[in-house]
DNA sequence: CGCAACCGTCCACTCTCCTG
DNA sequence: CAGGAGAGTGGACGGTTGCG
Protein backbone atom coordinates (compact mmCIF):
# COMPACT_ATOMS: atom_id res chain seq x y z
CA UNK A 1 0.00 0.00 0.00
CA UNK A 2 1.42 3.25 -1.20
CA UNK A 3 1.71 6.38 1.16
CA UNK A 4 -1.98 7.99 -0.47
CA UNK A 5 -3.79 4.96 -0.25
CA UNK A 6 -2.53 4.58 3.44
CA UNK A 7 -3.35 8.32 4.12
CA UNK A 8 -6.71 7.99 2.63
CA UNK A 9 -7.48 4.45 4.62
CA UNK A 10 -6.28 6.56 8.26
CA UNK A 11 -8.87 8.96 6.73
CA UNK A 12 -11.80 6.74 6.31
CA UNK A 13 -10.59 5.03 9.78
CA UNK A 14 -10.76 8.27 11.52
CA UNK A 15 -14.21 9.32 9.36
CA UNK A 16 -15.76 6.86 10.86
CA UNK A 17 -14.91 7.08 13.81
CA UNK A 18 -16.21 10.73 13.80
CA UNK A 19 -19.81 9.40 12.01
CA UNK A 20 -20.41 6.34 14.33
CA UNK A 21 -17.91 6.87 17.79
CA UNK A 22 -20.59 9.61 19.14
CA UNK A 23 -17.46 10.48 21.49
CA UNK A 24 -15.69 12.43 19.12
CA UNK A 25 -16.96 15.97 18.88
CA UNK A 26 -15.50 19.03 17.51
CA UNK A 27 -15.29 20.39 20.34
CA UNK A 28 -12.97 17.40 21.62
CA UNK A 29 -11.11 17.99 18.00
CA UNK A 30 -10.41 21.59 18.91
CA UNK A 31 -9.14 20.92 22.99
CA UNK A 32 -7.34 18.08 21.04
CA UNK A 33 -5.26 20.47 18.68
CA UNK A 34 -5.40 23.50 21.66
CA UNK A 35 -3.60 20.31 24.00
CA UNK A 36 -1.17 19.04 21.04
CA UNK A 37 0.35 22.37 20.49
CA UNK A 38 0.60 23.63 24.18
CA UNK A 39 2.12 20.29 25.40
CA UNK A 40 0.44 21.22 28.97
CA UNK A 41 -3.25 20.85 30.00
CA UNK A 42 -2.44 23.74 32.52
CA UNK A 43 -1.72 26.56 29.14
CA UNK A 44 -4.53 24.50 26.88
CA UNK A 45 -7.01 24.96 29.74
CA UNK A 46 -5.96 28.85 30.06
CA UNK A 47 -5.65 29.39 26.74
CA UNK A 48 -9.39 27.84 26.31
CA UNK A 49 -10.75 29.48 29.22
CA UNK A 50 -11.70 26.24 30.72
CA UNK A 51 -10.58 24.52 33.87
CA UNK A 52 -7.77 21.90 33.40
CA UNK A 53 -9.58 18.67 34.75
CA UNK A 54 -12.25 19.41 32.16
CA UNK A 55 -9.48 19.23 29.30
CA UNK A 56 -8.09 16.26 31.01
CA UNK A 57 -11.52 14.37 30.39
CA UNK A 58 -12.11 15.78 27.17
CA UNK A 59 -8.78 14.31 25.65
CA UNK A 60 -9.45 11.16 27.78
CA UNK A 61 -12.75 10.78 26.42
CA UNK A 62 -11.57 11.62 22.77
CA UNK A 63 -9.10 8.59 22.89
CA UNK A 64 -11.52 6.20 24.06
CA UNK A 65 -13.83 7.07 21.41
CA UNK A 66 -11.23 7.00 18.68
CA UNK A 67 -9.49 3.68 20.85
CA UNK A 68 -6.21 4.62 20.44
CA UNK A 69 -3.67 6.66 22.65
CA UNK A 70 -3.51 10.48 21.80
CA UNK A 71 -0.31 11.41 23.93
CA UNK A 72 1.96 10.03 26.36
CA UNK A 73 1.64 11.97 30.06
CA UNK A 74 4.64 12.62 30.36
CA UNK A 75 6.23 14.13 33.97
CA UNK A 76 4.96 17.66 33.82
CA UNK A 77 3.95 17.40 29.71
CA UNK A 78 1.54 15.71 27.14
CA UNK A 79 3.37 14.34 24.39
CA UNK A 80 1.39 13.25 21.24
CA UNK A 81 2.04 9.63 20.49
CA UNK A 82 2.65 8.88 16.79
CA UNK A 83 -0.61 7.95 16.23
CA UNK A 84 -1.53 11.29 18.12
CA UNK A 85 0.43 13.04 15.27
CA UNK A 86 -1.82 11.44 12.56
CA UNK A 87 -4.46 11.99 14.64
CA UNK A 88 -3.57 15.78 14.63
CA UNK A 89 -2.97 16.12 11.38
CA UNK A 90 -6.22 14.50 10.00
CA UNK A 91 -7.97 16.64 12.77
CA UNK A 92 -7.04 20.21 11.41
CA UNK A 93 -8.06 18.90 8.35
CA UNK A 94 -11.42 17.93 9.84
CA UNK A 95 -11.61 21.42 11.60
CA UNK A 96 -10.35 23.73 8.71
CA UNK A 97 -13.15 22.20 6.20
CA UNK A 98 -15.58 22.46 8.85
CA UNK A 99 -14.11 26.65 8.98
CA UNK A 100 -15.12 26.41 4.92
CA UNK A 101 -18.55 25.07 5.28
CA UNK A 102 -19.43 27.57 8.41
CA UNK A 103 -17.76 30.83 6.07
CA UNK A 104 -20.00 28.54 2.71
CA UNK A 105 -22.96 28.70 4.73
CA UNK A 106 -22.50 32.02 6.49
CA UNK A 107 -21.84 33.49 3.30
CA UNK A 108 -25.01 31.93 1.80
CA UNK A 109 -26.92 33.39 4.67
CA UNK A 110 -25.63 37.22 4.51
CA UNK A 111 -25.41 37.52 0.86
CA UNK A 112 -21.95 36.29 0.13
CA UNK A 113 -20.02 38.22 2.97
CA UNK A 114 -16.96 35.95 4.66
CA UNK A 115 -15.75 36.94 7.60
CA UNK A 116 -11.83 37.01 8.11
CA UNK A 117 -10.53 36.65 11.51
CA UNK A 118 -7.04 38.31 12.04
CA UNK A 119 -4.72 38.94 15.08
CA UNK A 120 -1.54 40.45 15.19
CA UNK A 121 0.30 42.66 17.16
CA UNK A 122 -1.26 45.98 17.78
CA UNK A 123 1.07 48.23 15.97
CA UNK A 124 1.02 46.19 12.88
CA UNK A 125 -2.93 46.35 12.71
CA UNK A 126 -3.14 49.57 14.06
CA UNK A 127 -0.68 51.15 11.00
CA UNK A 128 -0.96 48.30 8.15
CA UNK A 129 -4.49 46.75 8.63
CA UNK A 130 -6.61 50.16 7.73
CA UNK A 131 -4.76 51.10 4.35
CA UNK A 132 -4.77 47.13 3.25
CA UNK A 133 -8.52 47.22 3.64
CA UNK A 134 -9.13 50.17 2.27
CA UNK A 135 -7.29 49.08 -0.78
CA UNK A 136 -8.43 45.93 -0.84
CA UNK A 137 -11.10 45.00 -3.56
CA UNK A 138 -14.90 44.08 -2.27
CA UNK A 139 -13.20 44.51 1.81
CA UNK A 140 -16.08 47.27 2.77
CA UNK A 141 -18.92 45.45 1.05
CA UNK A 142 -18.12 42.20 0.85
CA UNK A 143 -16.15 41.00 3.87
CA UNK A 144 -16.41 41.17 7.54
CA UNK A 145 -13.24 41.44 9.58
CA UNK A 146 -13.55 40.09 13.51
CA UNK A 147 -9.90 41.76 14.59
CA UNK A 148 -7.84 40.34 17.71
CA UNK A 149 -4.99 42.63 19.23
CA UNK A 150 -2.89 39.92 21.33
CA UNK A 151 0.69 39.42 22.00
CA UNK A 152 2.94 36.97 19.86
CA UNK A 153 2.34 33.47 21.84
CA UNK A 154 -1.55 34.80 22.32
CA UNK A 155 -1.93 35.34 17.68
CA UNK A 156 -0.01 31.92 17.63
CA UNK A 157 -2.88 30.29 19.98
CA UNK A 158 -5.33 31.77 18.55
CA UNK A 159 -4.14 30.51 15.05
CA UNK A 160 -3.75 27.00 16.10
CA UNK A 161 -6.70 27.04 18.22
CA UNK A 162 -8.68 27.90 14.93
CA UNK A 163 -10.08 30.98 16.56
CA UNK A 164 -8.72 33.24 13.92
CA UNK A 165 -7.11 32.17 10.23
CA UNK A 166 -4.46 35.17 9.83
CA UNK A 167 -1.53 36.22 12.32
CA UNK A 168 0.50 39.17 11.87
CA UNK A 169 3.30 38.98 14.27
CA UNK A 170 7.11 39.66 14.56
CA UNK A 171 9.11 36.47 13.10
CA UNK A 172 11.71 37.43 16.06
CA UNK A 173 9.19 36.23 18.93
CA UNK A 174 8.02 33.33 17.41
CA UNK A 175 9.00 29.60 16.90
CA UNK A 176 9.08 28.32 13.37
CA UNK A 177 5.30 27.95 12.73
CA UNK A 178 4.65 24.15 13.02
CA UNK A 179 3.31 21.74 9.93
CA UNK A 180 0.02 22.94 7.92
CA UNK A 181 1.29 26.42 8.36
CA UNK A 182 3.00 28.93 5.98
CA UNK A 183 4.92 32.33 6.80
CA UNK A 184 4.37 35.30 4.56
CA UNK A 185 7.26 37.81 4.62
CA UNK A 186 5.13 41.84 4.95
CA UNK A 187 7.72 44.32 6.10
CA UNK A 188 10.95 44.98 7.55
CA UNK A 189 10.20 47.18 10.84
CA UNK A 190 13.29 49.60 11.96
CA UNK A 191 13.71 49.58 15.89
CA UNK A 192 14.57 53.44 16.23
CA UNK A 193 15.50 55.31 19.27
CA UNK A 194 12.82 57.53 19.99
CA UNK A 195 13.16 60.67 22.11
CA UNK A 196 11.16 63.87 22.78
CA UNK A 197 10.75 66.26 20.02
CA UNK A 198 12.77 68.81 21.50
CA UNK A 199 16.06 66.66 21.91
CA UNK A 200 18.09 67.27 18.57
CA UNK A 201 20.53 64.57 18.74
CA UNK A 202 21.56 65.35 15.54
CA UNK A 203 25.68 65.85 14.88
CA UNK A 204 26.17 65.49 18.00
CA UNK A 205 29.57 64.22 19.30
CA UNK A 206 29.57 64.56 23.44
CA UNK A 207 25.82 65.09 24.74
CA UNK A 208 27.93 65.75 27.84
CA UNK A 209 28.90 69.21 26.29
CA UNK A 210 26.33 69.91 24.35
CA UNK A 211 23.05 68.79 26.38
CA UNK A 212 21.91 71.31 29.26
CA UNK A 213 21.67 69.10 32.78
CA UNK A 214 18.01 68.36 32.28
CA UNK A 215 18.41 67.23 28.61
CA UNK A 216 21.66 65.59 29.96
CA UNK A 217 19.69 63.77 32.30
CA UNK A 218 16.70 63.05 30.12
CA UNK A 219 19.14 61.23 28.07
CA UNK A 220 20.28 58.84 30.43
CA UNK A 221 16.61 57.77 31.81
CA UNK A 222 15.17 54.70 29.43
CA UNK A 223 11.72 53.49 29.05
CA UNK A 224 12.19 50.03 28.54
CA UNK A 225 9.97 47.57 26.60
CA UNK A 226 9.60 43.71 27.79
CA UNK A 227 10.25 41.73 25.17
CA UNK A 228 10.87 38.32 26.55
CA UNK A 229 12.62 37.33 22.93
CA UNK A 230 16.13 37.66 21.35
CA UNK A 231 15.36 41.27 20.08
CA UNK A 232 15.16 42.25 24.02
CA UNK A 233 18.20 41.05 24.87
CA UNK A 234 19.54 42.99 21.51
CA UNK A 235 18.11 45.68 23.23
CA UNK A 236 19.36 45.85 26.18
CA UNK A 237 23.09 45.03 24.70
CA UNK A 238 22.46 48.53 22.87
CA UNK A 239 21.40 50.58 25.95
CA UNK A 240 24.84 49.34 27.43
CA UNK A 241 26.63 50.16 24.42
CA UNK A 242 25.29 53.45 23.63
CA UNK A 243 24.22 55.04 26.67
CA UNK A 244 26.45 53.41 29.68
CA UNK A 245 25.57 55.75 32.01
CA UNK A 246 21.78 55.61 31.25
CA UNK A 247 19.10 53.79 33.91
CA UNK A 248 15.79 52.64 33.44
CA UNK A 249 12.95 54.92 34.33
CA UNK A 250 9.98 52.39 33.67
CA UNK A 251 9.48 49.06 32.54
CA UNK A 252 6.34 48.77 30.03
CA UNK A 253 4.75 46.41 28.18
CA UNK A 254 3.06 48.44 25.47
CA UNK A 255 4.68 50.12 22.75
CA UNK A 256 1.89 53.15 23.63
CA UNK A 257 2.63 53.27 26.80
CA UNK A 258 6.39 53.70 26.29
CA UNK A 259 5.74 56.54 23.89
CA UNK A 260 3.53 58.09 25.97
CA UNK A 261 6.23 58.09 28.49
CA UNK A 262 8.65 59.36 25.93
CA UNK A 263 6.24 62.49 24.90
CA UNK A 264 5.25 63.95 28.26
CA UNK A 265 9.08 64.38 28.08
CA UNK A 266 10.08 61.57 31.12
CA UNK A 267 12.79 59.70 29.03
CA UNK A 268 13.81 57.83 25.86
CA UNK A 269 13.18 54.27 24.19
CA UNK A 270 14.04 52.23 21.71
CA UNK A 271 10.76 50.75 19.23
CA UNK A 272 10.32 49.58 16.31
CA UNK A 273 9.28 52.25 13.92
CA UNK A 274 5.28 50.88 13.24
CA UNK A 275 4.80 51.65 16.65
CA UNK A 276 5.33 55.22 16.20
CA UNK A 277 2.91 55.63 13.85
CA UNK A 278 -0.60 57.06 14.54
CA UNK A 279 -3.55 57.41 11.97
CA UNK A 280 -0.86 56.91 9.49
CA UNK A 281 1.74 59.83 10.36
CA UNK A 282 4.36 59.35 13.49
CA UNK A 283 3.10 60.48 16.25
CA UNK A 284 3.84 63.99 17.82
CA UNK A 285 6.42 65.43 19.68
CA UNK A 286 8.85 62.87 18.83
CA UNK A 287 12.13 62.61 16.75
CA UNK A 288 13.36 59.17 15.80
CA UNK A 289 16.60 58.03 15.02
CA UNK A 290 18.51 55.09 13.64
CA UNK A 291 19.72 52.71 15.94
CA UNK A 292 21.32 49.82 13.41
CA UNK A 293 19.82 47.29 15.44
CA UNK A 294 18.28 44.01 13.96
CA UNK A 295 14.96 45.06 12.39
CA UNK A 296 11.63 43.46 12.96
CA UNK A 297 10.85 41.12 10.52
CA UNK A 298 6.58 41.58 10.01
CA UNK A 299 5.50 38.23 8.88
CA UNK A 300 2.06 36.81 7.99
CA UNK A 301 1.23 33.41 9.25
CA UNK A 302 -1.86 31.16 8.15
CA UNK A 303 -2.95 27.85 7.65
CA UNK A 304 -1.55 26.55 4.36
CA UNK A 305 -4.84 26.14 2.49
CA UNK A 306 -5.41 29.58 2.92
CA UNK A 307 -2.57 30.15 0.46
CA UNK A 308 -4.44 29.49 -2.15
CA UNK A 309 -7.78 31.41 -0.87
CA UNK A 310 -8.38 34.58 -3.01
CA UNK A 311 -9.42 36.40 -0.44
CA UNK A 312 -6.92 35.93 1.81
CA UNK A 313 -3.85 36.27 -0.81
CA UNK A 314 -5.43 39.76 -1.73
CA UNK A 315 -5.25 41.13 1.90
CA UNK A 316 -1.46 39.67 2.29
CA UNK A 317 -0.64 41.42 -1.00
CA UNK A 318 -2.66 44.52 0.40
CA UNK A 319 -0.60 44.97 3.40
CA UNK A 320 2.40 44.01 1.68
CA UNK A 321 1.01 47.52 -0.51
CA UNK A 322 0.55 49.19 2.32
CA UNK A 323 3.80 48.48 3.88
CA UNK A 324 5.72 49.49 0.71
CA UNK A 325 3.53 53.03 0.64
CA UNK A 326 4.35 53.98 4.55
CA UNK A 327 5.80 57.24 3.50
CA UNK A 328 9.31 57.43 4.75
CA UNK A 329 9.25 58.66 8.36
CA UNK A 330 11.74 61.31 9.33
CA UNK A 331 13.79 59.16 10.58
CA UNK A 332 17.06 61.45 11.63
CA UNK A 333 20.80 59.16 11.06
CA UNK A 334 22.29 57.29 14.28
CA UNK A 335 23.61 60.53 16.47
CA UNK A 336 27.87 60.44 15.84
CA UNK A 337 28.40 59.73 19.81
CA UNK A 338 26.13 56.55 19.92
CA UNK A 339 27.83 55.84 16.49
CA UNK A 340 31.14 55.64 17.95
CA UNK A 341 29.77 54.09 21.16
CA UNK A 342 28.64 51.10 18.83
C1' DC B 1 16.61 15.11 51.95
C1' DG B 2 12.77 18.24 52.50
C1' DC B 3 10.03 21.52 50.45
C1' DA B 4 7.51 24.20 47.12
C1' DA B 5 5.70 24.49 42.67
C1' DC B 6 3.63 22.46 38.96
C1' DC B 7 1.11 18.95 36.60
C1' DG B 8 -2.52 15.38 35.54
C1' DT B 9 -6.27 12.46 37.32
C1' DC B 10 -10.26 11.31 39.97
C1' DC B 11 -14.50 12.37 42.21
C1' DA B 12 -18.60 14.78 43.49
C1' DC B 13 -21.31 18.23 42.25
C1' DT B 14 -23.65 22.02 39.39
C1' DC B 15 -25.39 23.99 35.28
C1' DT B 16 -27.27 24.04 30.65
C1' DC B 17 -29.51 22.19 26.89
C1' DC B 18 -32.30 18.90 24.61
C1' DT B 19 -36.04 15.67 24.35
C1' DG B 20 -40.30 13.44 25.31
C1' DC C 1 -42.00 20.39 33.10
C1' DA C 2 -39.10 16.46 34.38
C1' DG C 3 -35.29 13.66 33.33
C1' DG C 4 -31.01 12.59 31.06
C1' DA C 5 -26.70 13.67 28.81
C1' DG C 6 -22.90 16.44 28.30
C1' DA C 7 -19.75 19.87 29.82
C1' DG C 8 -17.92 22.42 33.31
C1' DT C 9 -15.97 23.43 38.22
C1' DG C 10 -13.57 22.90 42.75
C1' DG C 11 -11.18 20.07 45.86
C1' DA C 12 -8.25 16.29 46.96
C1' DC C 13 -4.56 13.51 45.79
C1' DG C 14 -0.29 11.57 43.98
C1' DG C 15 3.76 12.09 40.89
C1' DT C 16 7.69 14.79 39.10
C1' DT C 17 11.01 18.44 39.08
C1' DG C 18 13.98 22.00 40.72
C1' DC C 19 16.18 24.21 44.44
C1' DG C 20 18.46 25.06 48.80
Amino acid sequence: MDDRNEADTDDAAFGQSMISGGGVTLRRLQIFIVVAYCETLTRAAKQLGLAQPSLSQQISALEQALGMQLFDRRSNRMELTGEGHKALALAERVLNSMQALEDGVRAIGSGARQTIRVAGLSSVLRVLLPPALEAMPGATTGLDFDIHESAPADVLDLLYGRHVSLGLVASESIEAPPAGFQMVPIMTDPLVLAVPGHLDLAGMRDPAEDLCADDLALLHRTVQFVFGTRTGDGVREWYGRALPRSRMLAQVRSYESALALVQQGLGICVVPVLATRLGGRVAENLRLYRTGLEPRHIVAILPSQYLHNPTYSALIEALQRAAGRLSGAPLHDCPPFIGAAL
